[in-house]
DNA sequence: TGTACATCAGTGAACGCGCGTTCACTGATGTAC
DNA sequence: TGTACATCAGTGAACGCGCGTTCACTGATGTAC
């Protein structure tokens, strides 16, 4: 049986996901170092020292955006490595789940793309952390793979980040598309989808 | 024979180049969108309306600094692309490039991965249009390869963009290593060696 | 070469404005008995 | 169930400060004759 908060805490609670869906919404236009707390305040509509109650600073803010953002892929990452089917089912499944996701969350996504070079040094550590850990659970799920086989952990790990990153390249490719039209993004999808056959046939032929 | 500036001419340039070096360090721990005009002039010595005699705004100033970010990497990639041997030799060679150019330009290379994906919009697409330039111009030299026979221009293109888009993560892997160990650093290096050979293992057998 | 005028990079004062942070507060919710 | 006190999310006034932009200016450099 799940606890029932008390009035209180579930007010709470909802003014903090207020402050990071007007925050996730601001950011669309910036980046998260110009981003104001009474920039914030003003877009959820409380006072500007109600943002002490649930963040220090808008980097703290920044940093549970990363848990959220990062928190909603985990999920698409597993399925999108772990889909059945022969290799290029599994590719074109791939790309279709990404193109969903960014469909769905396109904030989310490019607040990732925006801040994991971005100007504030704790949100970027976050961001980096947890790309790690997908590389991680990637690496995890190819293992399993009878094609892994002969593989130093090592290089399992290495084609884990080629994994990743080329799926954060591809939504931030679709991302652009998201105002465009239905041939563009086709485009973009077709371009992903033999940059990962490319990368399945490397992998395939790795230890010739 | 080359024109000699006038003084006046000469000294606008000099003082136009301060506002670019000043602007490029404090953009090591912030981001374009929340540089601030008068934070430059005050870096550079100047009264903060001497700013407009050079730029508009801080955005065309970015515009500025994409320009010559990325004018000094055209060579590389040329370079990188083009240099002779066999296929792992001009593997090592190409990283070795990177992480010189990463050494020689850091601020360059980290102005470019943050603003890529930033928040303002003429600097974005000043940055997207200069790659997608780097991505015809690789296509341009793959195209003369005994490689690319039988390749459809398309297939050429994807190659090429996957190439660059390695070549920016690998950047910016580097950078992240520049106050670290030499160790870190060879552990990069490996890294993109092995995803480089996996993509040039895929390269090689894509016709098959 | 010298003079008289034009150009224009950089100045400095002034402006109105929004910023982040502090503080003592209020009143609804929670808790002990 | 009712009462008395504690907690604490959100308030609103106040602060000092740096911001971007305007404007008329200065004085060195450039140009025409």
């Amino acid at each position: 049986m799940s606890h029932t908060l008390g009035i209180r805490q579930a007010q709470k609670q909802k003014t903090r996901q207020a402050f990071l869906d007007a925050a996730l919404a601001l950011l669309e236009e910036q980046s998260l170092s110009s981003l104001g707390l009474r920039e914030v305040t003003r877009a959820v509509g409380v006072a500007p020292t109600a943002f002490y109650r649930h963040f220090r600073s808008t980097a703290d803010l920044g940093v549970a955006l990363v848990d959220e953002a990062l928190g909603s892929l985990h999920p698409m990452v597993r399925t999108t490595v772990s889909t059945a089917g022969d290799s290029e089912e599994r590719i074109t499944r791939a790309i279709e789940l990404i193109a969903h996701h960014v469909d769905a969350h396109p904030a989310h996504v490019r607040f990732i793309a925006r801040e994991r070079h971005g100007g504030v040094q704790p949100v970027r550590e976050a961001i980096q952390s947890q790309l790690a850990r997908f590389a991680e659970e990637v690496k995890a799920e190819l293992a399993k793979d009878p094609q892994a086989e002969g593989w130093s952990d090592d290089d399992v790990l290495m084609l884990a980040h080629l994994y990743v990153d080329q799926m954060l390249i591809t939504a931030s490719l679709f991302l652009e598309t998201l105002e465009g039209s239905t041939d563009e993004r086709e485009r973009v999808a077709q371009l992903a989808i033999r940059q990962m056959r490319l990368i399945s046939i490397g992998r395939r032929h790795w230890l010739d």
